[in-house]
DNA sequence: GTCTATATCCAGATAGAC
DNA sequence: GTCTATCTGGATATAGAC
């Protein structure tokens, strides 16, 4: 499938998966920059003269990571758009899939919100620009259109709908929390709703 | 002033001042591994011998910057926590204050909030877990002791009241927000005092 | 396509005169 | 204390056999 019209991302062989599988863990544990291509050949057991071929240089490999992770949140937010109504909904289960995704994948997680990708990919546009975050902002400013939400300045709006989740999503991947976040996601959730509801 | 037990930390001299200011600046424009000594010997003026004379290495720099800001900021609230009786009133000067902050000193504010400067500086703690952090989180335990916060999970509670102005500052200094922060200010304030008064 | 061996570069750090 | 000149390691990236 998808054989045509080809995006320019690299195709998905075992060796590039294994590639990309080991980078994440080793950028989100580490750092990018302190990870060299030996750290990379080692812990994904593809050679370097592979990972060259697939992957134009290193930062390639951050890009292509960056990018289909992005692709794939793009997916579950649509997919929430199409299955909920409401922004009331909307929202929260954005919410609940971000701590979910969080738990089971902390650093998928780690590395979309908390690395700074403009160090490392060139010409990148900061994470707050991506496709995603518009989404969720959207999502904020038609609740306010049709009147679920307090008149305010919509990116304030959503910044109070979302800031205190993503808030511990940081302390949880920090180690400053020690319960899993979804314990958590009734509680906040009445704060950020209540923060702009009418 | 100050000259009996000095805290292993290095004087303040002209140099290191320039030193720091430099690095400071590089830092937080490229980011720490994209400077290099010779990048921070030109913009400081300052020599290599006499940078590796007053930091053993450049992880000194990064170390000495981050310890003197972060006192910095535990002085600022401090101040903040005598000046101001109530949780409400703390919080709100707290908010007040990082947006000044932001705008007056964005380099500052991006170095403390978004490096990752675990990935730089050994040992260290994450930001939320130092005093500045943690003093915003005794403010909201305090207020929800004394009744003017519902009674919720602390952490939660902290992360709802300044989750959505963090949020800001970041789309803030990411060029996401065209006007300056306090110009936010009361919206969002009203916003997350909403979200955990009772 | 995959691998090993190797070239090149430039970073961080030091030596030692002044 | 400040400087310039220099060392050294290890990183990214390539060459070229298989």
């Amino acid at each position: 499938m998808n054989t045509t019209t080809e995006t320019k991302r690299a195709r998905t062989t075992p060796a590039t998966a294994q590639v990309l599988g080991a980078a994440l863990n080793l950028f989100t544990e580490q750092g990018y920059f302190n990870t060299s291509i030996p750290d990379i050949v080692k812990a994904s057991s593809v050679s370097t003269g592979s990972i060259y071929h697939y992957f134009r240089d290193k930062e390639g490999i951050a890009r292509s990571l960056y990018n289909s992770l992005v692709e794939r949140m793009e997916q579950h937010f649509s997919e929430i758009e199409s299955t909920h109504a409401t922004a009331h909904d909307r929202c929260r289960a954005v919410i609940d899939l971000l701590f979910q995704l969080t738990e089971q994948e902390p650093a998928v997680m780690r590395f979309m919100l908390f690395s700074r990708h403009r160090e490392f990919i060139l010409d990148q546009k900061p994470v707050c620009s991506s496709r995603p975050f518009v989404q969720m902002r959207e999502m904020v400013a038609v609740g306010m259109k049709q009147g679920e939400i307090r008149e305010i300045t919509p990116i304030v709006a959503a910044s109070s709908v979302f800031g205190g989740s993503l808030r511990l999503i940081q302390l949880r991947l920090d180690g400053i929390l020690d319960a899993p976040l979804p314990e958590y996601l009734d509680e906040i959730w009445q704060c950020s709703w209540r923060s702009v509801a009418l």
